[in-house]
DNA sequence: CCGTTAGATGATATGTTATAACATTGCAAG
DNA sequence: CTTGCAATGTTATAACATATCATCTAACGG
């Protein structure tokens, strides 16, 4: 199977595979564990495979006759980001799982205003950047958030094919 | 009266007026109205230095007895924000006032999570990297978010004298 | 094997942020 | 004056998030 996602074609069941294999991998170093609950809601954002709010994941779950209460998704949320598997969407209140596990980046996501997709992208200058302009202002960065709102590349093409 | 802002002193009360007078500015330039509540929500906000939550303001204005109700306040602040003399700061649902109005400029907010202050400094490289890492990816970029997590230099020093 | 413990889950309630929808007011251009 | 439009008022509810306390369960030491 093959879908649109992160702005190009990919074989999806194949990244949704190994994003759980990765999840577990890390768990089991990390001695944490990969509970059914938690699995199923890494499952659900690798799925997607865009940005998904906290109770569109829980009416998902109940549909799903795992029951639930929002809690217990957002339990999940907390360790998922906890461990570097998801990123919270600051602009969207929203989730989306990582799509470099285990690579040290900077991530940046890409919200297209049109279509509502994001994606994340890498962003090593513009974390840099922040760092420095951290520094500069006697600033102890932990944590940077950059995301950026637009119209993505597919959007971009049907506006112009329409006009 | 002067006051910690921004990390650092200042003539608050200068900087208050400066910044009512610039929007008064902005609006009649742009002929928009520059009414009652729009004018008390800014110079809120102006006065905290910081940000503030849409329902922080809400209670001071009914404080006032201005009353009113949610929409009131999502109001003021849409169309402060829309003119630039107010962001949002996503990470923590909350508008602050502009500190550089007219300026072109690449707001980046520190935001300290020890002593919940916000500041806005400048981030032109970091702003630079994103249209940079958006352009790469085909994303028409219309809007950048850069929020930076961490300790303040005033809590950095606490920190360190504390120990 | 048993009891302890710590992490995970279940469940209820509530807090916080934001907007939909519709009514009313007030000012200014035609 | 009336028509149109932007702003405001009002009610209700949607959407997002967490506090609290109870219960379960797997891992560990005795």
């Amino acid at each position: 199977m093959s879908s649109m996602a992160g702005f190009k074609r990919h074989n999806h069941a194949a990244c949704i595979k190994k994003g759980l294999t990765a999840a577990e991998a890390r768990c089991r170093e990390a001695g944490l564990k990969f509970t059914p609950v938690r699995r199923r809601v890494l499952a659900m954002l690798l799925e997607r495979h865009t940005s998904l709010g906290a109770y569109e994941i829980l009416e998902q779950l109940r549909a799903e006759g795992h029951g639930g209460q929002p809690p217990m998704v957002y339990r999940a949320l907390d360790f998922l980001v906890k461990i570097g598997l998801v990123h919270r969407i600051e602009r969207l209140n929203a989730f989306i799982a990582c799509s470099r596990v285990g690579a040290d980046h900077t991530p940046m996501f890409l919200i297209c205003r049109s279509c509502e997709q994001v994606t994340e992208a890498c962003a090593e200058d513009a974390g840099s950047g922040m760092a420095n302009a951290a520094r500069d202002a006697g600033f102890d960065l932990e944590c940077a958030v950059m995301e950026a709102v637009g119209i993505c590349p597919q959007c971009v093409e049907d506006a112009a094919c329409a006009s």
